[in-house]
DNA sequence: GCATGATCATGC
DNA sequence: GCATGATCATGC
């Protein structure tokens, strides 16, 4: 039941904040209820408890500030009522079904937060090591809550504001847009079914958009689904990364996957569950893939959605990145993860050139650097 | 052929 | 001027 039952709303207060560009954006996800495995798997959608209970929202965001943790001295400064539109709420219908199918597949316990769009399955665990019980498997899995994810909420607050009307466009422009049957995803690959097999340079001349440009496949992306604005609202909200990746002849990629460069200084001071290469990896990839043929062209092989398993990124990513943040509060850069470690992910150069420097917690310089995915990772499991 | 280091092209 | 995504270059 919602908090005021007879009004049918339910009362949500969340934390934002102000970015260094003066953005304000969600500080967090916002929680919807913690899901009950057994339950789930016997719901519809249409009557589900998540439904009843959060169709209606009453959003009241306060600005969070470092140390103040008393609710008196919190300042609100947005309330908005909230209903979620149709075309938002066929994507969390989606969301909740893939949810359920693994909960009735007996995989509660391979639930990722990454593998859906709006809505997340969010682990819920005081000590991080509670386990609960699945309806369809002895295997217990971690509690869990379905959450808005911030880059959801994101959204949800510039909306409130007035904001981002300009620069963002729908890739579906109403529900009926979809195929029967449909989910986003697959309405988004069928879009690119007739691109299939072209060449980057035809796919260039079609859509006029140099093909040298490093933000080719996310312009060909918008050109594919008739967006004419910078950015696909979908996307944004579901925090999907797009990513190219090229194949040799054979059918291997010939890079590994880059990521922003990291911060030293900030780095060595998060802590690994709220780090920021975990929260890039744990979301949702757009894969963008081209393979090399015998005349040495790129023809535009296929595109998938991908989500990392959260079992990979909490044990081998989480080592590595551990391992580094190690090297760094050390200023010892001789031990870095190599590819050659196999760790799924490695550490490398990322700079303007190799003078281009961050300073470490003990004063030392060194060459700015990034997280990359492995070639072999991707090729076993990202294709 | 692969790992690793280095740097390019563009956008904001 | 730098971040970012992507690709080039070199050496084993």
């Amino acid at each position: 039941m919602p908090d005021f039952q007879e009004a049918g709303l339910e009362l949500k207060t969340f934390p934002i904040k102000h970015l260094k560009d003066k953005r304000l954006v969600a500080k967090e996800r916002v929680s919807l209820g913690m899901i009950d495995y057994g339950t789930m798997a016997t719901e519809e959608w249409a009557h589900s408890s998540f439904l009843k209970k959060n169709s209606f929202l009453l959003l009241l965001a306060y600005l969070y500030q470092k140390g103040i943790t008393d609710y008196f001295d919190y300042i609100f400064n947005l309330a908005e009522l909230w209903r979620f539109s149709e075309e938002d709420l066929k994507i969390m219908k989606d969301d909740w079904l893939k949810i359920r199918e693994k909960v009735k597949a007996g995989k509660a316990h391979e639930i990722s937060e990454g593998d859906t769009l709006y809505l997340g399955a969010v682990t819920k665990s005081a000590t991080g090591n509670s386990r609960t019980s699945q309806p369809f498997n002895r295997i217990p899995a971690k509690p869990r809550a379905l959450c808005l994810k911030q880059q959801y909420m994101n959204l949800v607050v510039d909306k409130i504001l007035g904001l981002r009307k300009l620069d963002v466009e729908n890739a579906v422009k109403s529900v009926e847009s979809y195929e029967k049957g449909e989910t986003f995803e697959e309405f988004i690959i069928r879009k690119f079914k007739p691109y299939f097999g072209m060449s980057l340079e035809k796919l260039g001349t079609m859509f006029a958009v140099g093909s040298s440009a490093k933000n080719f496949a996310a312009t060909i992306t918008r050109r594919i689904l008739g967006v004419r604005k910078n950015k696909i609202e979908e996307f944004e909200k579901a925090g999907i990364t797009t990513k190219t990746i090229r194949l040799d002849i054979h059918g291997n990629p010939e890079e590994a996957i880059s990521f922003p460069r990291m911060h030293f200084k900030e780095l060595a001071l998060e802590d690994w569950d709220d780090s920021t290469l975990r929260e890039m990896l744990a979301k949702r990839f757009f894969l963008v893939i081209y393979q090399k043929q015998k005349n040495g062209t790129y023809k535009l092989a296929k595109v998938k959605f991908w989500s990392m398993p959260e079992e990979v990124l909490d044990d081998k990513v989480r080592k590595v990145w551990e391992s580094t943040k190690k090297s760094i509060v050390k200023g010892d850069f001789s031990k870095l993860v190599k590819s050659s470690d196999d760790m799924v992910s490695h550490v490398r150069p990322h700079g303007r050139n190799s003078k281009d420097k961050d300073i470490l917690p003990n004063g030392k310089r060194e060459t700015k650097r990034c997280f990359w995915l492995n070639r072999d990772f991707i090729r076993d499991s990202m294709l």
